[in-house]
DNA sequence: ATGATTGTTCGGTATTTGGCGAATAAACGA
DNA sequence: TCGTTTATTCGCCAAATACCGAACAATCAT
């Protein structure tokens, strides 16, 4: 949950995963989106792979990035956790 | 919200926000909780003071640190937001 | 006012980070 | 196979970060 954390923690990043939400886009495309190198956005898919926040699967020779949703889930119970304190019950919404 | 994320980035000051949800601390008393300089702390607590997730008041020689409920609050709308897909805007309670 | 206590700020260093262009890799089509 | 396309990896550098000890600041008690 740290890698998760220390990906977050970059504006180029976030919105990668902005773009991510709407569909499913490959290196390139998210390159063009960024006035930034093709090799700096290449470190920043690595972080946030590793971070386990997006997959990537090879389609001929581009590759396709995607948001992992269930990284998603875990990173809201642990904001929640922060919120409520770690431990007790989680107070369910009425 | 960018300096928020950024400091959520350091496991250090997350440890720091999980002891103050237990009850407010001063400054010695957090900096006896970990193996660091008081000066390093110091530090740490400005970075989440500027966030808005700490604000501190003086009490006689020492500074009592204490969470900011209501910048936790944007921060679960935030992620939700990332959850759900929503651009930039978000927030929609009453 | 002096000294003790509690924290922050300052000056410095080592590590990490984000950025680039060049080199490399992988897949495809001719 | 060769050239093209698409991306990643590899040095390299500048800026930011985390850390420390020492100096400074603020408060209180004597």
């Amino acid at each position: 949950m740290n890698e998760v954390f220390r990906a977050l923690g970059d504006p180029t990043r976030r919105e990668i995963l902005r773009l991510l939400h709407r569909r499913d886009m490959t290196a390139g495309e998210l390159a063009e989106a960024f006035p930034l190198a093709k090799s700096t956005l290449s470190g920043h898919f690595n972080v946030l792979r590793h971070a386990g926040l997006i997959v990537s699967e090879r389609r001929g020779t581009s590759i396709v990035y995607s948001l992992n949703l269930s990284a998603f889930e875990e990173l809201v119970s642990a904001v929640l956790d922060m919120r409520n304190g770690r431990g007790r019950p989680g107070r369910r919404k009425s």
